[in-house]
DNA sequence: ATGAGAATGGGAATGATTCTCAATACTTTG
DNA sequence: CAAAGTATTGAGAATCATTCCCATTCTCAT
């Protein structure tokens, strides 16, 4: 379903609306293809004030349309949510915080998958998702 | 090597002292065998005021003895690091905040191992290492 | 012992995030 | 179309985990 289409109907089903400050906030991190800090989601822009812009990603994230990342530098990320944009991982840089999308092998997935899902029964969780991050240096900061 | 004396060595080799509120420190993660958080390690506790229990955990972790893992509650989580523990990963409730250690099978670890370190070559990362999570709701969160 | 540097702990400061609330904008109803 | 009802906005205040400050205390080497 088109993107947009969609999170008007996820907000509409629990009487919120889709206004022009969320439809810019989806499509900044639609654009992104990658986690963005608020700072960066905000700096340069016009129109979009802190107080506005977290507010409508506490709203998008309780739609479930946007995730929250948790990282090491102090600085939430958001990120399009895996229903809109697909299971992925993240390369994050340990230095300067810097996040990136990553994809791993099909069959490693899966296989990944099959034994986590073993291993929350196993616990008496009740799984939900799991999440896998290379940390390291990126190029830049390696290089120091 | 025992535990203490290679606390006592690693701190001492920057100039810093393995003084009684640090083995403490490194006492109750020990003991605790899983992340705790800061009002997890300090309550109850006599004589380990908030901000020597801060000061100490992060020199701690400047020595590379403890790790600090950041969870999505908002509260930091302290744990010993990995070259004392072994290599291991994590439970995670995403309701409570609760977080236990677990552990994959190492052929899934070796393989999982391999993968990563040739995407990370291709994303011209320097990988230190991988973080692999179970996100979901512990026992008593996932029957309410 | 004594001096130098490390550590302590109480409280102030920081800073990301959340909350408040009066003003404004949609939406629906009459 | 107007009015009422509700959601949204944005500027600043408030929150709260964490960090910093600093006068005092402790430790180790000489």
């Amino acid at each position: 379903m088109e993107l947009h289409q969609e999170a008007a109907e996820r907000l509409a089903s629990s009487g919120r609306r889709y206004t022009r400050t969320r439809r810019r906030l989806v499509e900044i991190l639609a654009k992104a293809g990658m986690p963005l800090s608020l700072p960066a989601i905000v700096r340069g822009r016009k129109n979009l004030p802190q107080s506005s812009a977290y507010r409508n990603l506490a709203e998008l994230e309780a739609a479930g349309l946007i995730r929250r990342v948790a990282s090491e530098d102090g600085f939430a990320r958001y990120e399009l949510a895996e229903e809109l944009t697909g299971h992925h991982h993240h390369l994050m840089c340990s230095r300067c915080g810097q996040v990136q999308d990553l994809l791993i092998p099909a069959p490693l997935e899966r296989r990944l998958d099959r034994t986590l899902d073993v291993l929350a029964r196993e616990a008496a969780f009740d799984t939900v998702r799991h999440r896998l991050d290379l940390i390291g240096l990126c190029r830049a900061c390696g290089s120091t």
